[in-house]
DNA sequence: CCAAAAGTGTTATGTCTACACCCATGA
DNA sequence: TCATGGGTGTAGACATAACACTTTTGG
């Protein structure tokens, strides 16, 4: 109303050095599955502010680079990983004051990893742990800067991501049992999942993971050994699994 | 691997005016039904780079506002639309040399209308336009910077919330037909919905559109008088219209 | 042999699709 | 009264949830 034909451009007489200027950083939220719960990994941090406080890596985008492969590089940097199963942006966030020392915009990255043994030790052991993301959320452990709400928007990502995607794939390894996969979708979701039922619309002929041939050996308390599979097509929208609806009879259709 | 334990934190010694410098812009993807199409509004760059091509809507982040406050504020300054129906981030864009000029990052929104008229008359008539969606993306149109692409991320976004929330209602009137509600899907989704089957979908007592109790009048061909409705309940996942399948009988589930 | 875990079968119930049919209006 | 679009009914096909049952292992 006030300013119009702005545009992206600036108005006449604009000088292209004098625009606000911004430090970008890429953080990411890295989760994986530990003792059948979700986990996050957080650093210490060393120097104020802040200081000790835990909080999800990150650093300083480049400008050489993209956001893509700046969060490819923290994550690096962090675990020693060279790839996660998952990588993906969900975010921004630009509050002002939500770093007190200037003024900064955090794309924030989704990283889901398989492997939880050797991540940390990836880094000085000292400075970076997996802690489960109920602690994060519930404020047991208290987070850097806004880093708090990164971490619940990323869970909450997550979580719709189950039923839509195949990401769950992403927290097994690269062959799983029906149960391993299962236990994702129990563990992130918090409901319980009938395992007939789970194996029939995942394994169905459509293909959502395929059969390897082999099986995995039982457990020391015995049982049939079960089946492995890998990763099959990946649903990018509608998959087999959905957030089981109230159960209540009748009523209530979603 | 190279420099561990950097955290968001800067390492020992670091100073903190020494950062990479980025301007930060919020563009807005401004979409309407019109005409039963999808139209997305263009303003016309006044000044270089990419001169006298369209692109969409944006301006810098101010260091005092929050980033959907930026967005909103540019959104009244495009449309003079106080608020729009939805106004929602979906992205932020940084790749190197996106701006010739200095190093952006541009964070970008999905701004929903259902006021057309007026809208483009809110800016300068001779700056502003809006074009089906289908001419932004086949390249009929030229846009600048990489806006075809963020104009194609936000409608493939579009695409998905239309089945996991309440969006459709965003692009109708404060009331509307069932007839409205469906064309917004089969415009955007490009496929024909059955009318019965919809109307028992959305209209179920589970209110996910509440009936006002009024009526459309006919167009002028006749026809009974359509029932007017208003927005319900505001799905945010799973919502009762779903992306029809292969509907080649038998096989393919999902 | 028994317990435990995986995997298969079965069935009542719910949901969806397609299409026939009725209703209210303008001309 | 006819054409046009809105709104309702319904039957067969399909999908789902719950749970009983079989298989294969360790101890």
């Amino acid at each position: 109303m006030t300013t119009k034909t702005r545009s992206q451009a600036a108005p006449e007489g604009y000088d292209p050095s004098k625009f606000p200027a911004f430090a970008v950083t890429v953080d990411v939220v890295i989760l994986t599955m530990s003792e059948s719960r979700l986990h996050v990994l957080l650093v210490r941090r060393g120097v104020p502010p802040f200081q000790g406080m835990w909080a999800i890596p990150g650093g300083f985008k480049r400008p050489t680079e993209t956001l893509d492969e700046a969060a490819k590089r923290e994550l690096a940097e962090e675990t020693g990983v060279d790839s996660a199963s998952l990588l993906a942006q969900f975010g921004a966030y630009g509050d002002p004051g939500r770093d007190p020392r200037m003024n900064v915009v955090t794309v924030a990255y989704l990283a889901v990893l398989r492997e939880v043994a050797g991540i940390v030790a990836g880094t000085d052991a000292a400075a970076a742990t997996l802690v489960p993301v109920s602690a994060a959320l519930n404020g047991a452990i208290e987070l850097a800067f806004d880093h708090a709400r990164i971490v619940r928007d990323a869970v909450e990502r997550v979580r719709i991501d189950l039923e839509l995607t195949g990401i769950a794939t992403a927290f097994v390894g690269p062959t799983f049992t029906m149960a391993e996969l299962r236990a994702v979708y129990e563990a992130v979701w918090g409901v319980h999942l009938d395992g007939a039922n789970f194996r029939r619309r995942v394994g169905g002929e459509d293909g959502w993971v395929i059969p390897t041939g082999r099986r995995a050996r039982p457990g020391s308390t015995g049982g049939k050994p079960a089946e492995l599979f890998r990763a099959g097509r990946l649903w990018k929208q509608g998959g087999p699994i959905r957030y089981p609806q109230t159960t209540d009879k009748g009523k209530g259709k979603r």
